[in-house]
DNA sequence: GAAGTGATGTCATAATCTGACATCGTCAGT
DNA sequence: ACTGACGATGTCAGATTATGACATCACTTC
């Protein structure tokens, strides 16, 4: 569709600006109403002014309502990786890319707390985010193998990565101060560092022993 | 029902025996002939002489009826894990779990390889499996701080067994050679190790400083 | 202005899962 | 043996999720 015919609203009598992100609010709004479980597509649906059979068009099942943004998230996590500073330690990597999530995710904390409160209580929803942070995670450690890092350190630096941006997260939703989900990253960062500073392990060295590495990737 | 009951089989016209075990069987002699997006539960039902509803009365979902064994594993693993001689470093407590799992998992290879490819094809299937593993992560966890070891060790402990059951049992799969998974977990744990020791990090530690720590679980 | 396209609606249906209630053997106690 | 409780199943009805096939409507393009 051309960019007048959507300026042009006006005179649509079928057709609904926004279908996806009508569903996405009614839908929002129904679980907190009633929960996720009791509430039918059909009401979504019909809150948004659409029928249930269009919510399926927009999205796959009825929990996708609530991981739409996930695909987003990824892609822009996975950007900011490939785009990151040329000679970086695997782990700053992942935190430029984590970095990146901050303004996609700010869809306000009040969101967030709603939404994790709703997939805390209900299995499927458990499901989902479990399989979509697998998904982050072998994104990530694809996105850092194309920068040339080799195995073992790849997935590692993606686990961390998810298990810092869990944290991070979490945080963020339970505190009251106005403190950004771009701090919270950056100090559960600092203390996975710390952590493994003590250690030593792959995944935080600075400068994998300054190899030109740049050459070995191409195109990927 | 009593034991007398139990050996009594034969009058009883409606009472089936093993119902769960004739289902676990009819469900997957239809998945492997069909797939299991193509065969309904009232197919699974039907041959094993039950209905519908019964199936549902013994699996919580269809999914259930291929991970129904996932509790009992469980529970062996975290027995094993308690059961471990006192001084041992967290990873060989977890080595012990998961040597336990051998004896259990010994429905033989050709179920498991059709089993795995059943779930690798299916979308519900893996999300089910990685709540599975979620499960057994924390719950290997759990066993770990209750013999006394501190919180990031017990987690990162978790994963790696984790990490080595999967690691193995995929390989078990995949050979062609009579190996027994214990092989593999074996295996598996040997090449783990090597690539920590080279960077020491607290998981491997052979023993946490011997400091007298008995004292301190009493009963948790 | 005729054909084409994209977003929706309508209708029909399969399949999963649940609640309520009936039935039928078996067991325990009398 | 009679009876009542009990456990495993069956029967029936229904809500809900999900999908395929086809119609419609507004608007675009040639």
């Amino acid at each position: 569709m051309s960019v007048a015919a959507i300026a042009n609203m006006g005179r649509m009598a079928r057709w609904k600006p926004n279908a996806r992100g009508r569903l996405e609010q009614a839908a929002l709004e129904l679980f907190r109403e009633r929960g996720y479980a009791r509430t039918t597509v059909e009401e979504i649906a019909a809150r948004a002014g659409l029928t249930e059979r269009t919510f399926f068009r927009y999205f796959p099942d009825k929990r996708e309502v609530l991981f739409w943004g996930s695909g987003a998230l990824q892609k822009t996590i996975v950007d900011a990786i490939a785009g990151a500073p040329e000679p970086a330690a695997p782990l700053d990597a992942v935190a430029a890319g984590l970095e990146a999530t901050a303004s996609v995710l700010q869809r306000g904390r009040e969101y967030a707390r709603t939404r994790q409160a709703l997939i805390a209580d209900n299995a499927e929803l458990r499901e989902r985010e479990l399989i979509k942070l697998r998904s982050l995670a072998t994104a990530i450690a694809d996105a850092l193998r194309r920068r040339g890092i080799p195995e073992p350190a790849a997935s590692l630096a993606a686990e961390a990565g998810i298990a810092i941006l869990k944290v991070a997260y979490e945080r963020w939703i339970g505190d009251n101060k106005p403190r950004s989900l771009s701090h919270h990253l950056r100090e559960s960062l600092d203390e996975l560092k710390a952590l493994t500073a003590s250690t030593s392990t792959a995944i935080g060295r600075s400068h994998p022993a300054r190899v030109t590495r740049r050459r070995r990737q191409a195109r990927a």
